[in-house]
DNA sequence: ACAGCATCCTGATTGC
DNA sequence: TGCAATCAGGATGCTG
């Protein structure tokens, strides 16, 4: 599950587009552009442009293009975009070839991964996008700020798996910030103590530090833009763990649906 | 206004 | 053994 740590592994290696031109775009999948309208309209506008910057904004993938445009792409759960095989599998939905020859597999096996091509004064249009949170490895995250977010009785795990609240954590970062935190995943947002809010803030950027350091968390599909996994899952102390011994206390893990997302903790060591 | 749930999709895993 | 049900989960859209 492509998460800000695997999103920006993936941005780091797709660094070799900049100041490529875009010779030929193929679409196979129509519904997996969801900007513009049709597929001739995507192709033609994104033939010839050229490649000023690939970076990453919470989970999202952004191509910045001459022409004030922007390619906005979404991995969702199994999407990889590589650049080092030649080959359009049965899952290739999008197909790019660069000037030089080098070809960009947007490939997805679930079809739920999205690309939008948005020009500067459209990109409202993309609102989950338009309305991303702060980024939690920024200044701008700190315990102030997640305090303000707080006041609620939804569940402290689901207010950090709000995108408009932070931008990039998903189910398995979660887990372990949490667990880092020793703060229960069902606990009420505004249950949270000042020192516990410090405490996950502090842990999140850890975590987030860390993985981005093994190149990411391949669970089952994650891959980088060279295809290879990435190695944060053998740091892993509680997702996919449910039933085993936690590491700290060696108490059994336990499994909760929450906001309609396994997770799992340690009862003993967080509270 | 907002919380909670269904939906999208396909392969892997689990259960009978 | 084989088939069917369940699970995985990010974002969105609908419902109450």
């Amino acid at each position: 599950m492509p998460e800000l740590p695997e999103v920006q592994t993936v941005v780091d290696g797709l660094q070799i587009l900049k100041d490529r031109f875009i010779e030929d775009v193929e679409v196979y999948n129509d519904n997996t552009v969801k900007n513009p309208n049709t597929k001739s309209e995507f192709e033609n506008i994104l033939k010839g442009k050229k490649v000023l910057d690939v970076f990453r904004r919470g989970k999202y993938i952004v191509f910045q293009l001459d022409g004030e445009y922007k390619l906005i792409t979404h991995l969702r759960m199994t999407g990889r975009l590589v650049a080092k095989e030649d080959v359009i599998s049965k899952y290739t939905r999008v197909r790019f070839v660069f000037n030089d020859g080098l070809k960009l597999n947007f490939n997805d096996v679930r079809k739920f991964g999205t690309m939008s091509l948005l020009h500067q004064d459209e990109m409202f249009k993309e609102k989950g996008y338009f309305n991303l949170g702060p980024e939690p490895l920024s200044q701008d995250f700190n315990k102030e700020y997640l305090l303000s977010k707080l006041a609620s009785s939804r569940a402290i795990k689901t207010i950090i798996l709000d995108q408009t609240k932070i931008a990039g954590l998903g189910n398995i970062y979660a887990d372990e910030c949490l667990f880092l935190a020793g703060i229960n995943p069902q606990r009420q947002g505004k249950s949270l103590t000042k020192d516990e809010a410090s405490l996950l803030v502090d842990k999140i950027k850890l975590v987030l530090e860390n993985a981005i350091e093994y190149g990411g968390t391949t669970f089952r599909d994650y891959r980088n833009s060279k295809g290879e996994s990435g190695k944060f899952q053998e740091c892993l102390f509680v997702y996919g763990r449910k039933g085993q011994l936690c590491l700290s206390c060696h108490n059994e893990l336990l499994h909760e649906k929450i906001g309609g997302r396994t997770s799992v903790f340690c009862p003993n060591c967080q509270r």
